[in-house]
DNA sequence: ACCGTCCCTGAATCATTGG
DNA sequence: TCCAATGATTCAGGGACGG
């Protein structure tokens, strides 16, 4: 099978398309959320689509009948993932379960990010829902799995284990008491939950359309659910990330849209398809601690808030005053005091700081360092080991208090 | 209204309660699975109970019929938890449209947890699904915040921004090229998913109860949406951790189930409430449990080693003097300083200690506390916070170093 | 009651500067 | 010339406000 990309209703292009003849579904439908999808600023071309139905049965309707053209054309083994968010999820669920039965529901991932937030009386929406229900009991599914959490004691993993008798399993060693290992393990199998970021309003994956799927997600959804060679449908390709993904990933697609921008700018992501970099992703967000262990620690038992990317700053005080903030730096192992303060009030007057505070891991002697003309804001406090260390040694030399 | 744990079928005790008195309702009924439950406790009595209905309807029936009873005695601010799983969320989400109406729902909370098993041919599921919805237009609601992401320019966003004509924002500078500051910053308001780990099975708070649900993970509910002295209503609740975290938090409660055995669970575990800390973040560390996180964050920045079960220490320092050990030990918030010296003092002596470190967390006055003739031994050291709260004042008040 | 307009918001990128 | 640091940008929101 070709790839396609067709401009149309996905009812009626789906009808002209052979039972059986897909391997995976990706469903991005449009939204319940009653407003119109608009994105005006990247490119020129404005793409704007409407979320508006009357009611919740016609918006129920308009999808099922979409998605029982789009059951027909499913192999048996084929796997269906429809995407929605928080404001018609449960009805698509069971709708879902009316469509392909109860038990063909295989799984709920929940895709979750961070995003910029607002203020209001309730949660912080930041989670959407992608079902997932196979076409018959054998469905195409690879195992994934993932890195170990940094938490997880590997040592003991890779330790082997038995059962015993008595049907407890324990650690088991050799004659010399040696630990055995367990050969090697594949990681965590991948869970229902997904910590995958939003694509970011400054990405350069982003393309204009709103709505845009990260191609990271939708390419582990291939990858979960479907072989190389295989053919991959998007009844509401938008953007065209599905088609995309699978042509990055060696999977055949067919991609429909009804709005002729939506499918012209697929074609054109398709000529060039292009796989961002992106930090996060690819490095994780602990990538970003950039403060020692040993300055966390301290700044913990502060009421603060960690600063990750300022040099001269590592964390605010959680209080204000005069509007203004209080900034804080610790000094760092083999970093002198001087330079120290000067790193912090280089970058706390940028800030404008009503105080600037370093937590010293050595004794402070403003005489000795030519430094007694500071600026009254700079505050210099002795670390609590150092302080320790000062009142032991004057015990050994018994100086009294 | 008193606290109170009933035994008994929560419809008909929730008919001998009046209209309108409760505050906040959480709601952990049985899982549609389809298999009994049962646990064996580390008593070896078996709690069992069935989570077999014939059906779907029936399963919803039942439950729906006890929503309303439950919706009866709720306060018009009052709020609603409803927490289920994977087999029926989406029914259960319909059933609360249908009860309180689709426009009462407020927020999905996604609770995610890791775990171990696998399970085959689908993703490992390592979420729950808790509904909240209102009761009212006006809903009880404090605003939680959270840390910043390590991603985030903290120190930018302290920055003033505005909009220009072209609807564009960004930040603004005076006449001189200077940013200008927006306030206080609070943190990231509280996300709908949850990343709380998952009971760790050897912990404390474990009860032997089936599908016990995390302390943490009720109070956060309970801090979100209740005051204190409010009333807690959960009218299935098991092993009781609605209650002791409405106890602990200083909410009045009333809890209710089938069981005789989970009623005298809950009675036993409310005379002697257990909490314990988020096993991730010290994972096998025993000693952790018994100190409260300022200490524990205290004494991380120490070359020291944590004390277990001795009121008096808590902590060792790695380093002996003359073969004497030198102990810790922090006050306590709403602790004397005279009665941390004195506990100090005791357990100290008996350890025969070189010197003995209180951490002091309020100014140490020995004159005003008439405690001029301490042991030469025992050293005071004022914490972090404080000496920086008093670097802070003398900076106000204009006092010179 | 219902618009459109404007504001505030934090994440995570791109863009620019600085050594 | 090339990183590293940090300044600039913009969004599948949502409330307040004024007409």
């Amino acid at each position: 099978m070709l790839n396609q990309i067709h401009q149309g209703d996905c009812l009626e292009v789906l009808a002209t398309l052979p039972e059986d003849c897909v391997d995976l579904v990706y469903l991005d439908p449009p939204f319940f959320t009653q407003q119109t999808q608009t994105l005006r600023s990247k490119a020129l071309q404005v793409y704007a689509f409407e979320d508006s139905w009357d009611s919740m049965p016609a918006y129920l309707a308009f999808l099922k009948e979409r998605v029982c053209a789009v059951q027909r054309v499913m192999k048996p083994h084929a796997t269906l993932f429809l995407h929605c968010d928080r404001h018609a999820s449960h009805y698509i669920r069971v709708m879902l379960d009316e469509v392909f039965g109860y038990d063909r529901f295989v799984s709920e991932i929940i895709w979750t990010y961070r995003r910029w937030s607002h203020s209001t009386r309730a949660l912080l929406p930041s989670h959407q829902t992608i079902f997932m229900y196979a076409n018959g009991d054998d469905y195409t599914f690879n195992d994934i799995f993932l890195p170990y959490s940094e938490t997880t004691n590997l040592d003991q993993i890779l330790q082997k284990r038995e059962r015993n008798p008595h049907g407890k399993t324990a650690y088991v060693h050799d004659e010399q008491g040696e630990i055995i290992l367990n050969g090697e393990k594949k990681g965590v199998p991948l869970s229902d939950t997904w910590d995958i970021p939003y694509l970011n309003p400054k990405a350069k994956e982003r393309t204009g359309y709103p709505t845009q799927k990260p191609l990271l997600l939708v390419e582990r959804i291939l990858q979960l659910a479907s072989h190389e060679g295989t053919l991959v449908l998007d009844p509401f390709c938008g953007s065209g990330t599905t088609c995309v993904a699978a042509h990055l990933l060696q999977r055949h697609y067919i991609g429909i849209d009804q709005s002729p921008a939506a499918v012209h700018l697929t074609r054109q992501r398709l000529e060039n398809p292009i796989r961002t970099r992106s930090a996060v992703l690819e490095q994780g967000r602990e990538a970003y601690h950039n403060l020692p262990d040993y300055v966390v620690n301290i700044l913990n038992t502060l009421p603060v808030k960690l600063v990750q990317r300022n040099s001269g700053i590592d964390a605010l005080y959680d209080s204000y005053v005069e509007g203004k903030p209080i900034v804080i730096r610790v000094q760092r192992e083999g970093e002198s005091i001087h330079h120290a303060i000067q790193k912090l009030q280089q970058a706390g007057a940028k800030k404008h700081a009503y105080a600037m505070i370093l937590i010293a891991q050595e004794r402070y002697q403003p005489m000795l360092e030519g430094l007694a003309e500071l600026p009254s804001s700079v505050i210099v406090v002795e670390s609590l080991p150092l302080m320790i260390q000062q009142q032991l040694q004057r015990l050994e030399e018994g100086i009294p208090y």
